[in-house]
DNA sequence: AATCTTGGCAACCGCGTGTGA
DNA sequence: ATCACACGCGGTTGCCAAGAT
């Protein structure tokens, strides 16, 4: 279909911001809010297109925007991310709280690529990736394959999907296929015979929702993510909470509680077990 | 000191997707 | 079912500062 150019680009200012243009727009954002970008730049009374507004806003007006140098954690987290998910700049940035797709897009491309690419050049002893072999100087973790390191990307182009089609009360014959389906992706031999201890669900954005439903490997993030919000842990055992996620319940906990025995310290977050559970290669 | 090269970053661009009429 | 619109995403470009020659 036709698609209009977001806006005429004739009288409108481009190149880079002026501090009183970024006055305006964080001044309007604050007062009305984010979205209607394309009205946005009229009613604020900006000669810049509504793209432009909302790229500079997420990118660098933002309030909880992080600046300053990637730490090294950061970094360890974006390699694995992207080892994992691939340019998919957004989804990485959903789990570096207060860093952009754009900055993070950037700093890869700069930085962290080249630091891969070299990686793979020479590649490193047969029973190490890249990524455990960069962690491993803080962490003592054994990787789980002795593949070469691989920086496959699972696709170039995130595929978003905002409408989740889960059943609000699973019946016991749904709860044993969702319960396979969900869990399946975490179920490879691995991650139960190797450091169980050290796996846990680090905090995951909408988007994996959102990615769930396309089929793919987050669909498994999702699945750990649902559980650990509907299960509140008291005394040494985890409680099902009823009220947090309608689409899953105790059977389905019990399952997984039983299969991955989870204890109060998977239950904290904490980037270098996300780090550990991301050297899983199993995943698509 | 002047010029050239390189690297980092902000911004732009085109395309894909969701939504509502 | 189709279309236009709005938004979000990833790739690319262009500017500028720092370093090298």
């Amino acid at each position: 279909m036709g698609r209009s150019p977001c806006c005429s680009k004739e009288g409108l200012n481009r190149g880079a911001w002026t501090a009183l243009e970024d006055k305006i727009l964080a001044a309007y954002i604050k007062a009305h809010g984010e979205g209607k970008w394309r009205n946005l730049p009229k009613r604020a009374g900006l000669k810049r297109c509504g793209k432009s507004c909302r790229l500079r806003w997420l990118n660098y007006l933002r309030p909880d925007i992080k600046r300053g140098n990637i730490s090294h954690d950061e970094e360890e987290l974006i390699i694995r991310l992207h080892n994992l998910l691939g340019n998919r700049w957004s989804l990485i940035a959903g789990r570096l709280p207060g860093r952009t797709d754009n900055e993070i897009k950037n700093y890869w491309n700069t930085t962290l690529g080249k630091k891969a690419k070299t990686q793979s050049s020479s590649p490193p002893p047969a029973e190490q990736t890249a990524l455990s072999r960069s962690r491993n100087k803080k962490m003592t973790i054994e990787p789980k394959t002795a593949e070469p390191p691989s920086f496959h990307v699972i696709r170039t182009k995130a595929i978003r999907c905002t409408k989740v089609l889960i059943p609000a009360v699973p019946s016991p014959q749904e709860h044993h296929s969702f319960n396979s389906t969900a869990i399946d992706p975490l179920e490879p031999q691995a991650l139960q015979s190797q450091d169980k201890d050290n796996f846990e669900v680090h905090h995951l954005g909408s988007e994996e929702v959102h990615e769930t439903c396309a089929g793919d490997s987050d669909f498994f993030s999702l699945s750990c993510n649902e559980f650990q919000a509907s299960y509140e842990y008291a005394g040494g055992d985890y409680n099902f909470n009823n009220n947090m996620s309608p689409h899953l319940d105790e059977t389905m906990f019990k399952d997984w509680a039983t299969n991955y025995s989870l204890d109060e310290e998977r239950a904290n977050l904490d980037l270098e077990s996300l780090a550990f559970l991301l050297d899983y290669q199993e995943w698509p």
